[in-house]
DNA sequence: TAGATTTCCTGTCATATGGCAGGAAAATTC
DNA sequence: GAATTTTCCTGCCATATGACAGGAAATCTA
């Protein structure tokens, strides 16, 4: 009974392409890509899922609480930084559409965070909190596969950034972020994009000017 | 039976102080340490692990081959390391005793690594394959648990790592390294300390000189 | 032990980036 | 719409680090 409601519900999803369902699901199945995840399994891990709406300047994570929730985004751009030993606000990553927006330290491990993580413009996204996870952890093989896979590549992506940031120059590194997040050009203030790339402010000012 | 014999193990194991059965079970012990897992859940772990002899010089993952095990450092030290685009040789990490030496991406996502791992000094590892990881993940909830807060634990020191590298100067890094892995000071030649700080072994070599 | 190789240091010069300050332009506020 | 604040650019100078080359010291090898 249990699986044909979720076997219709998918159905039904995948045919009402102009619905919102269809944008949410569409969403799911973005990031919850995994061969061992069922078309069920996906339909238990959609129902853990509230929706919310949030403003520009929203806090979705504030240094000295504890993450219990992660988001998937629908729309809008999220910026995740930390204060450095001198105060300075140091920007570590952006997260976009069909991005997830996560804390994994904090989460997981169950202690205050250290990060920051605010809306740089409104939008929507999807949340589940940390009890509803483990539930689906321990119950769902194909979900801590995915899971494991998903951290996986967080730690290459980011060893990879390591390696980067250490290689490239820093006019490299703004033009591979053009390349890669070009939203993120457009959309967020020079200083915050020139912390992210590990430089002040005035040189990519001047990086700017010469790319020009 | 089984639970009893694992019982007695794990007893008679902590009583042989002098033993070489006593090194190993700390090893495990200081590795695998959660309070989801179990004595049990230790011992059948510690089960599913061999122990190998290395040497100076001996390889643990090539780059385009494909990871299918992790060890546990017993004693010895290894390197890890990338080609950049140029072909330099960055050092990416270096893995001691008590430590785990793995590479994330290739073992768990089964696709052939850029990394290399290469034995610094002669040692002693014990080796998990991947198909008996798997099976233990997804029979011992404590053990996923433990799997999944190390990988956090490894996400949060790569994050912090790329903070430093861009908010500290060279010279602070290296005093941090020397804090906080003096043995590898000792034992590694410059230029591999040179590339893992992301600095030249000239600059290390002034600095090093300012130090003194 | 002698030769070869590797490791490490240091000198010179070039360059990317930071620090600071001032000012134009844009956005926000009242 | 004027005032204020924020954002961004640019000029000047300082400095950390890189590139390259040469040489001393240590290590390996035969």
């Amino acid at each position: 009974m249990e699986v044909f409601f979720y076997g219709l519900t998918k159905q039904l999803i995948s045919l009402l392409s102009t619905s919102p369902f269809k944008m949410n699901f569409d969403l799911f199945q973005t990031i919850y890509c995994h061969p061992k995840i069922t078309s069920d399994d996906l339909s238990s891990i959609m129902d853990e899922h509230q929706i919310i709406n949030f403003k520009k300047g929203d806090y979705f994570l504030e240094k000295g609480k504890q993450a219990n929730e992660y988001y998937l985004l629908e729309s809008g751009l999220l910026r995740a930084y930390v204060h450095d030993f001198n105060g300075n606000d140091i920007t570590i990553g952006f997260q976009s559409e069909g991005e997830i927006s996560i804390e994994v330290s904090s989460l997981f491990q169950r202690m205050p965070t250290e990060e920051n993580i605010v809306a740089l413009t409104d939008g929507v996204a999807w949340k589940i909190s940390f009890e509803d996870f483990q539930k689906l952890f321990h119950k769902i093989e194909g979900f801590r596969e995915w899971g494991r896979a998903w951290m996986s590549e967080q730690l290459f992506i980011s060893k990879q950034r390591q390696i980067e940031m250490v290689t490239k120059s820093a006019t490299e590194r703004y033009e591979k972020l053009i390349n890669d997040k070009p939203n993120i050009i457009q959309q967020v203030p020079v200083r915050h994009i020139a912390s992210y790339l590990g430089i002040t402010d005035t040189s990519l000012s001047r990086i700017r000017k010469n790319i020009v």
